[in-house]
RNA sequence: GGAGGAGUGGCUGAGUGGUUGAAAGCGCCUGUCUUGAAAACAGGUAGGGCCGCAAGGCUCUCAGAGGUUCGAAUCCUCUCUCCUCCGCCA
């Protein structure tokens, strides 16, 4: 949610944000409704302060004169309060309804354009050189008995997964792995979160209201099946205030994701690429304002060292204005290859919302200074989705036999095993 | 799912229709005293909105949403959450 009072006084830089995301939306309708709101405020405050006294006034000749009936101007007084809080109420709806469907203002070091925009910030590692040709992970897998796509289906529907013995035990290994170094080296809180969630949250974070048809929802009990755990994680502290000194606030969860890709059929439709249900392990943070764009470096940093160690080559991609999605300032894409299907996969992002979800949540932080309560900005990542780190994990650990060789930090994971 | 009980400020906790945004205590902040600290004493200490350059003024908020009334933390209705007991269950 965008601040009221950026709209108020600057709408410029809100019609600027939007140009550069290609969007459109009717500004001068909310600046209108704005005006509108006040002028409804000032006449009802007005009316109601006029009530308060006549009130008090009645009190005091009632004290005296018990069978003193109350004048009939309060009680107009008070229904014309009625009629115009009517107003106000409708009024308000509609400007919170137009704001929640604008999109957060991109930073300023955002390049600004269409995918072929973004930047590659830098590239790790290089594509690995094979003496045979790769196969992709689906023949693999499928060769080994760790990837059943027809059980898959069979069970659930098309775009599904399913993973079986070493294939469902590697996947374990390396959610408790990437658990253990968020945890463990980059100070991280592990939180286990409901995977079912309110529409309060789906609010905050930002998938609603635009974003329902994208969602699992669960009509008999109006709850949403989490598309990330950065829904439950981040709504953890809603209508909260945080002390500064508790800051950066950072977690880590491993949640199943679930999307409905509407919409999204004929692209990735192979494989593990684009599924309905994936596993993830995702990184939250809470930040002061001041912090948070040191905070996004780190927060990418501790994803790419989960890519490293596995050994995988990637690129850090800054994503261009039209590329951000709905509620993100800035964000990093973390693209592995996958020498299999011979393309980078996207297998994080991070995200800095800056007060964005902050507002939507009511997040906020006491500035130990001041004393007084200030949004705080929300960040969060991949770190990483297991479904595509899986494809470059089998795809580019392959030898030549069908065998994988297994990255060493996760062999203890699976009994010291170098090979699967 | 059934039957009861409860939800008040950072916390504990008063308050059942008329200056109660809310007693008291704790915590926290400032000052006096002290070499310093503690204690004691004095004062301060919620959040949002509107107007205003500011000082400040006004207004809203006692789980949430409606309602009754000139006037609601207090009365009525619905919802949510927590606790106790029963049922069910991994």
């Amino acid at each position: 949610m965008l601040d009221l009072k950026l709209l108020r006084d600057n709408p410029e830089a809100i019609r600027e944000s939007l140009k550069k995301r290609n969007l459109s939306a009717d500004l001068d309708g909310l600046l209108a409704l704005e005006k509108a709101r006040r002028e409804l405020i000032a006449a009802i405050e007005q009316d109601r302060q006029t009530l308060k006294q006549g009130s008090d006034a009645f009190a005091k000749t009632k004290a005296k004169t018990p069978s003193a009936a109350p004048p009939a101007e309060l009680k107009a007084l008070s229904d014309r309060i009625a009629t115009q809080d009517e107003a106000l109420r409708s009024c308000e709806r509609k400007i919170e309804q137009g704001l929640s469907y604008l999109p957060n203002v991109p930073h300023a070091s955002v390049p600004v354009g269409d995918a072929a925009a973004s930047q590659i910030v830098r590239t790790v590692g290089e594509r690995p050189s094979m003496r045979f040709t790769p196969k992709d992970h689906l023949a693999l897998g499928t060769a080994r008995g760790w990837l059943n796509f027809e059980q898959a289906a069979k069970v659930s529907g098309s775009h599904f997964s399913l993973l079986a013995g070493a294939g469902a035990r590697l996947e374990r290994a390396l959610i408790t792995w990437m658990l253990d170094v968020h945890t463990k080296e980059h100070g991280y809180t592990e939180i286990a979160p409901p995977y079912l969630v309110n529409r309060a949250a789906m609010f905050s974070t930002g998938q609603l209201p635009k974003f329902e048809e994208d969602m699992y929802r669960l009509k008999a009990d109006d709850l949403f099946l989490v598309p990330t755990a950065e829904v439950p994680v981040t709504n953890l502290h809603r209508e909260e205030i945080l002390e500064e000194a508790r800051l950066p606030v950072r977690y880590t969860a491993y949640s199943p994701c679930f999307r409905r890709e509407a919409g999204s059929y004929g692209k990735d439709t192979r494989g593990l690429v684009r599924v309905h249900q994936f596993d993830k392990v995702e990184l939250v943070a809470f930040t002061t304002p001041e912090s948070s764009y040191a905070e996004h470096e780190r927060l990418l940093g501790h994803a790419e060292t989960i890519l490293q160690r596995l050994g995988l080559h990637y690129r850090v991609v800054c994503l261009a204005s039209r590329d951000l999605s709905f509620a993100a300032a800035k964000c990093y894409d973390l693209e592995a290859w996958a020498p299999g299907v011979q393309q980078y996969l996207e297998v994080s992002s991070c995200s800095n919302f800056e007060a964005f979800q902050a507002r939507r949540a009511n997040i906020r932080y006491r500035q130990a200074a001041s004393q007084k309560a200030a949004f705080v900005h929300t960040l969060n990542g991949s770190g990483l989705a297991l479904a595509r780190t899986m494809v470059c994990v089998l795809e580019t650990h392959q030898q030549a036999d069908g065998r994988l060789r297994i990255p060493e930090v996760l062999r203890p994971y699976l009994d010291g095993a170098e090979c699967l």
